[in-house]
DNA sequence: TGTAGTTTTAACCAATTGGTTAAACAAATC
DNA sequence: GATTTGTTTAACCAATTGGTTAAAACTACA
């Protein structure tokens, strides 16, 4: 069992901030000794290189965006309760955490090889054996719950519904005049739509 | 009125795929110029900095993306047709050039001032007093054509579903099992399972 | 207190990168 | 055909960047 040094805590704070705002390349080793208020030099001591840095923060980071979804599926709750609970929460979650998505997404796609392993140890620490939510969806259609939908389509909408207001923000500005996520009832309203929205397809409430 | 050279558009392109592909701070401007078939020299000779050349390039992703947007709304359409005609043919836009998105959304968030007026731009080039599909939204609710819903929150909806699915594909590949944009009648079953979703909630069809 | 091990630093290094320059080449223009 | 103007190149340069090293400072422990 390591011990987290200090110093190693304020290395990955930084690190975190660092590279989720300016990217892998974007990101300099040089900014991140400075925000952390140490010498360029012990960042090597601790994390050899640039890349073993930016893969500890990537998997961090990964992990945390799973588990925000992933800890909001409860399997007693019925169908109802599972989108009254997941949207509310999956949305505080993303808000809470703005550009942890579009940096994800971003470096994904160049990512190392060992991101599949990533995901699947998410999966298997959680004892997941496949997507919950894609599972949830299918057993409520075979429960006759919800009329049947294609899971896959159902899920691709749900999530882009959640994510998409946060992640294109700064798209969004431009588009829709006086936008912003940040308004007081943005939450409220944007979980009342999504709702809204789902329940007359399934043709709940 | 320039004429463009023949070197200038092998430039353009190769720096366009370049800086998709990587990004500002990932791509090379050496990189660019091999792939444009030309000496480093001449790259600044035709565009003086990176930065220049990465504006230019820039803009004209916005652009394009703003104008696959806007031109696949016609004010004569009923609200039926409109949806109708925009969701097949912007899926079919976004997946046709998948990156896009995804490269605008990543570097919006550190771009320059001028990014403001290049939609502008593209907003009075086409003779637009606002964001067209708001207004489309706004005007078919005061007709009686649509049940009332928050114009703002559909907009998010629509455009997320449609763009989701092509942005968030490397995590969704990992996510979904066996998930892929590129399968035959994936753009077919997405755009029904759009027009299905957005159908039920307006009380259409 | 002395010594072995760990943490931290300042100074340095090699490689890369964006950018320049001066000259060679091509193409109009006279 | 000479001259001017616009293209293209090879060779260079200064600055930045990730990374190293050797020594200093600190810690634990005999």
């Amino acid at each position: 069992m390591e011990l987290i040094t200090d110093t190693e805590q304020k290395i990955l704070r930084a690190a975190s901030e660092i590279f989720l705002e300016k990217g892998h390349d974007g990101a300099r080793m040089q900014e991140i000794a400075d925000k952390a208020g140490i010498n360029k030099a012990l960042l090597h001591y601790y994390f050899r290189s640039k890349q073993k840095l930016f893969r500890t923060i990537f998997k961090k980071e990964l992990q945390t965006m799973l588990v925000s979804i992933f800890s909001l599926i409860s399997p007693a709750d019925n169908f109802k309760e599972f989108l009254n609970k997941f949207i509310p929460g999956y949305l505080e979650n993303v808000s809470s955490r703005k550009n942890i998505m579009r940096f994800i997404l971003w470096e994904l796609d160049k990512s190392p090889k060992e991101v599949a392993e990533w995901f699947l140890e998410v999966f298997q620490d959680r004892g997941f054996p496949g997507n919950p939510i894609l599972l949830r969806v299918e057993k409520a259609i075979k429960d006759g719950e919800i009329r049947p939908v294609d899971p896959t389509n159902f899920l691709l909408s749900l999530l882009g519904m959640c994510v998409f207001p946060f992640v294109a923000e700064p798209m969004l500005k431009h588009l829709i005049p006086g936008f912003s996520t940040d308004t007081p009832n943005f939450l409220k309203k944007r979980t009342e739509a999504i709702i809204d929205l789902i329940y007359s397809e399934l043709d709940l409430e």
